[in-house]
DNA sequence: AAGTCAGGTGATCATTTGTTCACCGTTGGA
DNA sequence: TCCAACGGTGAACAAATGATCACCTGACTT
């Protein structure tokens, strides 16, 4: 290009972008239509005569976030690092982080859904107190039997309705019943549908991702049967997101325990906007890229040993 | 600040200048209003996470011009490097940047007002050929007796309407007349005040600056006569535009050789948006100081000596 | 010599961005 | 305990910017 042309790019470039000038004053300085300052600038840009460099701020983790985030087409990651793989310490860096992003998620009149597990307990207990009486949180998943009462959706969806000075919306019923009667009976009464409506209509949910196996708290705390998790291992599926279990693609299972199951499915989970999931560790892995690859995610707050392990190809 | 802040300005930063995203796109994802996208965005900038580097053109007068734009107030400086003061280069190296800028400026329909000189003369002769029949080029001061024709201000509006494509509007009178009745006779004449209007309302103005020494052309083509010189000396003239005297202010001096011009005067002059002054040499730095303090002229375009010596302070 | 195609132009319109304002919650002090 | 000042917030508005379109010009082809 034309040294005459460099200089005038230059000197457009300094008027803009270190003067503050408008594109119109610019135009006027310098005789030019303001269009064409606008066009003059754009190719400053592409001819590299203006250099944009953001600084990298020092967490090694940010790349693999950024890949995450452009392989499975996620709005946001979070890999937070974990040294050690402490479970105590995990579960505790998942949550702030989380808490982190959900606060930064928190306006002033947003439903909240939130289902269960340790992850999402980690989260509400490292949430800031605050005041926003216009925000509701729902229960999107019915009660949970299990030894510790603090991982149920109920008292999860409690807690975090007063630490947020929020209304609390809660489901008076099992997550999971008998039989598919029991379920219709149970999803007739308002007070039910009413609630799984509005986690429908959630702006944010908070989920957890399971994984189908033996160490899965479902399955340690018997909420699904042997035969239940045998039945659904048979279908190739692969993990669950509140009790609505999917197979590798991310895809729901027609299994009789979807007609048990007293909570939002994931079909209505895809639909809210913002899908904040935290989980991580080595066993949750295949779940977790399930539930990418189904969208059924559009957050993903985990470590970086997990977050590596995504990046990596199924090996399914 | 907070690392996670950082890491979150750093994140916004890389969406919105790397992706290319737009900043309501940017709040969706990161679940934050639009408003916020903006204002984080200019933290970032503030914070030096985001640099933005303008590569100089390797042109050591490009420190110079824009010191003496900020000095002076202008919207543009040009100063051409030359090394040996060759009279012949000079000029010719004045007028291809006068010219370069000239040509910038001009659209389709502008006006062109021009007054007279060896430096002009070097701009219209370095312009190249154009076809813009919608512009009109219009003398703006009558013309002069000299031995170089081509300098007359009725030669060169001629010569850059022919140049450019354009319509000629000529004055067909002298620039400075024997006595004030003349002149006011000749104003009387609609074919030539309405050319003065004209020039009075142009979008451009290419003028020379003349100084008040035995160098100048107006003294030794004997255009002003001895006396006439010898008063505006001790009315401390500096210079001119056009055969306009002012003073070291820049302001325009009342003199009796006021009354026998025929062209824009200073204060119409000061009207127009853009004056291109095309000028330079050490005898001319005082006045060039004069016309910039006065803001007769809105771009300069002169060498680099000229250009260094105006960023002293004046002597005077 | 006429046609046509590419490149560049400004006018117009739509989008994006920044600014201003009123509001709210918090904090620090009386 | 109350009040006032403050910082932060989004809504509404104004300004700036980018995208699209139709047009023109100049060069090359037929």
């Amino acid at each position: 290009m034309d040294t005459e042309q460099r200089k005038l790019l230059y000197k457009l470039a300094v008027a803009y972008y270190e003067d503050g000038l408008t594109q119109k004053q610019i135009g006027k300085r310098f005789g030019v239509s303001r269009i064409k300052v606008s066009r003059l600038l754009r190719q400053a840009r592409q001819e590299k005569i203006v250099n944009i460099h953001i600084t990298p701020v020092d967490d090694a983790n940010i790349d693999l976030e950024r890949v995450l985030c452009q392989k499975y087409g996620l709005d946001e990651v979070i890999a937070v690092p974990v040294k050690n793989g402490q479970a105590v310490d995990f579960y505790h860096e998942l949550g702030v982080a989380a808490a982190d992003t959900l606060q930064r998620s928190l306006q002033n009149k947003e439903v909240i859904a939130i289902t269960w597990g340790r992850t999402l307990k980690a989260v509400v207990n490292n949430l800031p107190a605050m005041t926003k009486p216009e925000i509701r949180v729902v229960q999107a998943l019915g009660g949970i039997n299990s030894p510790d009462v603090e991982i149920n959706g109920s008292e999860l969806a409690r807690k975090l309705a007063q630490i947020v000075g929020a209304r609390p919306i809660l489901l008076s019923s099992p997550g999971l019943v008998a039989s598919r009667e029991i379920r219709d009976a149970l999803i007739k009464d308002p007070q039910i549908s009413r609630v799984i409506d509005l986690a429908a209509r959630a702006d944010i949910a908070l989920v957890g991702v399971g994984a189908l196996n033996l160490e899965s708290l479902a399955r340690r705390y018997n909420i699904i049967s042997r035969d239940d998790f045998e039945r659904l291992k048979a279908r190739d599926v692969i993990g669950d997101i509140g009790l609505r279990y999917f197979n590798s693609q991310g895809e729901q299972v027609d299994d009789e325990l979807h007609d048990r199951t007293i909570g939002l499915d994931l079909n209505q989970l895809r639909k809210v906007k913002r899908v904040i999931g935290v989980t991580g560790g080595p066993d949750k892995v295949e779940s977790i890229r399930a539930a990418l690859k189904g969208k059924l995610i559009n957050v993903l707050i985990t470590d970086d040993n997990t977050g590596k392990a995504l990046l990596e190809n199924s090996t399914a």
